[in-house]
Formats: structure tokens, sequence, C-alpha cells
RNA sequence: GUGGGUGUAGCUCAACUUGGUGGAGCAUGGGACUGUGGCUCCCAGGGUUGCGGGUUCGAGUCCCGUCACCCACCCCA
């Protein structure tokens, strides 16, 4: 039995780095008054159809598909923003129609797994609509590069624009006109006819592109207005970004402003990218509202999150003998049905506060296995980082005490357990 | 989807030029210390060598197929 290809299981130190990244998003994105949406993760093929464009890669050949039992073809969705538009259009577009929204989730694509590339992969996403000024492109981009930093991810964001309904179907002649003047690989022969602008992004021919038609010397007055005051907004935001003359979009989708983020010593494929898409909402079916949005993966990221190497001690693990086992568990449920002692003032003495604390705020466990040695009970308690183990032996019920060992000052004392009993009634 | 590389214990890797009874470190469990962690030492458990076929007296090793992972292309977050 083994996993489908290009999943896995997510657990250990690459869960950690997930649910750190997944937090950090949650909370930053909601004070920043974003709303997060939860959409399921099967749609309609024609969701993704309409939106992607039907000569998308995606929607040609990678996505998970197939026919309901009542007929109807659904996907496993590929990526988040033709959900969120849906979402926007049915539940927003009059209550709010200015809305900022973020998600979190896994997505599917059949493509060949690699490096930072699998089958089901997890994106965040955030989306704004309703806003179609510069100034909201350059706040998005500053927000994507304030929650990289925020990680400790060092990123360089690489802008662009593709100009807009006006401009961009008059370059794109002229780009394929020039296209035709070069002996480009089959690849590009390909995309010359079916998305030029994608040319631009070969590998193979890079240098011979050099001197191809640059769409900013294409721009219309609109658009290099808006593009130059993003530049100008980013630098007063100081987000390190770069223009991008040859940055396109593999999406169909895409009007205007695009921007990707690179890990500054990966320039090979980018943790976050996106760009506005001001005709998506409207071309869905809904009011005509300017949008713009951005998507990372979380398993790019992680690739460059160091989590702190060791937590810090924490907990208290109660070890016993197999004679003590009931007065254990008793002991052991008290403490934990016992909450708030220190609100409630009970704990008077000043040397259990800090015992307390550990035990309420924190870890409280008991050994599970009554046969094993206290020797293993405290390798246990040592290797899962515990900060106190309490000891219930014979010598301890009949003393009444409870001994405390503090793992991390190698010191042991007792308390009595006249006193421990006070506070935990 | 195309091309290349790699599959040996839970993990990282040995097993040589030329086929001859698969080992170590780490991790886990136990002991030395019969009620005390980390350090040290000792012992133990764990493997159809990814799977299937072929060549051979004999295959982890050579050949073919297949699957998985990695790398590049492609695509994209």
């Amino acid at each position: 039995m083994q996993n489908i290809t290009g999943t896995s299981d997510i657990f250990g130190e690459a869960l950690e780095k997930f649910v750190f990244v997944e937090n950090t998003a949650r909370d930053y994105f909601s004070s920043l008054g974003f709303e997060e949406i939860r959409t399921p993760i099967i749609e309609y093929q024609e969701v993704f159809t309409k939106s992607l464009g039907d000569v998308s890669d995606i929607v040609m050949h990678q996505m998970y598909s197939f026919e309901d039992k009542d007929g109807s073809q659904v996907v496993l969705r590929p990526e988040g923003t033709a959900p969120a538009v849906r979402f926007y259009i049915k539940n927003l577009q009059y209550s709010k129609p200015r809305s900022k929204i973020f998600y979190i989730g896994p997505m599917f694509r059949r493509e060949k797994p690699q490096k930072g590339r699998y089958r089901q992969f997890h994106q965040i996403g955030c989306e704004i609509f309703g806003f179609g000024s510069g100034e909201s492109d350059s706040y998005l981009i500053y927000i994507a590069d304030s929650f990289l930093k925020k990680l400790g991810v060092e990123s360089i964001a690489l802008v662009n624009s593709i100009g807009c309904r006006v401009c961009r179907p008059r370059y794109i002649e002229q780009l394929r006109e020039y296209t035709y003047s070069k002996d480009l690989c089959p690849d590009c022969v390909r995309r010359r006819e079916k998305n030029p602008l994608r040319v631009l992004d070969c590998k193979i021919d890079a240098e011979k592109l050099n001197d191809a038609p640059a769409i900013s010397d294409y721009w219309c007055e609109d658009c290099k207005y808006n593009f130059d005051k993003v530049c100008k907004y980013l630098s007063d935001f100081s987000v390190k970004f770069r223009h991008e003359t040859k940055l396109v979009r593999g999406l169909d989708y895409y009007t205007g402003l695009v921007f990707e983020f690179y890990h500054k010593d990966d320039m090979k494929s980018a943790i976050l990218a996106g760009g506005r898409y001001d005709f998506l909402v409207e071309f869905m079916g809904g009011k005509p509202t300017p949008a713009c949005g951005f998507a990372m993966g979380i398993e790019r990221l992680i690739n460059f999150i160091q989590m702190p190497s060791r937590a810090p001690r924490g907990g208290v693990f109660i070890a016993y003998t197999e004679d003590t086992r009931e007065f254990a568990f008793w002991l052991f449920r008290s403490m934990k049905e016992s909450k708030d002692l220190l609100r409630q003032k009970k704990v008077i003495d000043e040397k259990y506060v800090r015992i307390v604390e550990e035990f309420t705020k924190g870890r409280l466990e008991i050994n599970l296995d009554p046969s094993r040695g206290l020797k293993s009970q405290f390798r246990q308690a040592d290797s899962e980082g515990y900060k106190f183990i309490f000891i219930i032996g014979m010598e301890e019920v009949s003393g009444k005490f409870i001994s405390v060992r503090d793992l991390e000052k190698s010191e042991q004392f007792q308390i009595s357990l006249q006193d421990f009993r006070t506070f935990l009634q």
C-alpha cells in the first residue's frame, strides 16, 4: 500500500512548518481585514474552464475530473481564484461589493511531481474585489511582501503590467510578428499562436528574444500611469522589487498588473504569484468588478522556513509505580480538571506558582504503561521535553508528599500532598 | 507528457575493481544504576535488498519490465 503519486502524508517537522505558516497567515490577513472562506474541494468543471481559459495547460491536461452520478462533470479544484470569484458573485457582490477575502487549502493538479510541485499541494490566497486603483495593487504586493518577512523568508518581487484590453492586443500582434523573424524552439512555435506572451517565458530561447518588443512600449496612458504609480508606492512601502519586462502569467484571466515573488537564493520557482483580473467577475456572470489577488504555495514556502531548533521545556509528566497507579490517576484527573487556579488565587504558596502554571497552561500527561520502570518513564518525559516529573511511588503515598523533579535544573524536591490538595479541590 | 538519475532496517548510508551466507551510525526497546532523564558502556528487536520476470550452480550486484522518488524540460504556487 502506498499513497497516490505526488501526494504525501504531512507530519512531524513539515507539519509544524505547515501549521506555523497557516496560523501566521490567518492571524496576519485577519488583522488586515481579510475574511477567511473555505470553498469546496470539488467544483463543477466549468468554474475552471470558464475562468482559466480552455487552452491553458491546467484545463487541458492537469485537472482531476470525473463524471458525477448525475452526469455532471466535476473536478478537484486546481487553484483558488475561480472558486473565490464564484463565491464572491454568489455571496458578496451585492451585500459587500468591496471585499477582501483569503483562503487556505489543498489544490490538485495532475502534473509530474518534482521538488516544490506535487499533485496535491496547498495554497494560501488573498483576493480583493471592488478596488481598481494602483493603490490597491501596491497594497496587495506590500502585504504579500510583509507576510513573507513575517515568516522570515527573504524574497524579491518581480512586477510587470501585461496591459489592458486596449493596449495588449496591439502588443500581442507586434510580438507575434516579431517572433516570425526568429528561429524558435518547437514549444515556442506552438505557443506563438496560442499564447504569444508565454514565448517570453521560454528558457531555451531567452537570449534570442533579448530585442523582443517590450509591453511597456505599448502601454496605453492609463496602464502606464497606473504602473508608475504602483512602482512609486512600492518604493514608499520599501518593498524589494524589480520591473521585469518579460514577466507574464500562465492563466488567461490576468489583466494589467502581474507579479511574482521568489526566494532571493532561488529564482527558479515562484513562491507567491498574482495579479489583477478586472474582467473575471463579469466573465463568470457577476457585475463588472475590478479584482486583484495572489496565491502562495505552502510546500514551496516551507523549504525556506527555519523553525526554532528546540522548544523550551514545559509541562508536567506524572510517573508512578505499579502499586500507586490508582492514586496517580486520581491526581492526574484532579489536576486536569482544576482550571484557573491562579486566577482564583487558590495558589497561596509562592513556590507552587510555577508548577501550577506548567500544568494548567501547558502540557500534563501521565504514564500509560504501569509495567514500565521509572527509568523508562523518565526517558520519555525527557525526550518529549517535559519540565517537571511528578513522582508517585509507595514512599510518596505513605509519606503523603509528591516528589517533583525539575528536568531542566536537575533538581528534586518534595511538596506536601496536603498543601497540594487544598487548591485542587 | 519528454529526457536523465536513484531505490538496501524507522532515518542516513556501506557491502570494493570482477556476482559467492547483507553491515554500521542514528533512532527505538532493555540493562549496567532492582525508585531517577541527558553523558558513557553493553545487549536486543527489527530486512520477501521497491515489485515482477530473465541470465546463472548462485543475483542487493548483470539484463528487461514495472512502480515510486529526485533532477531537468514542460507547467505553475
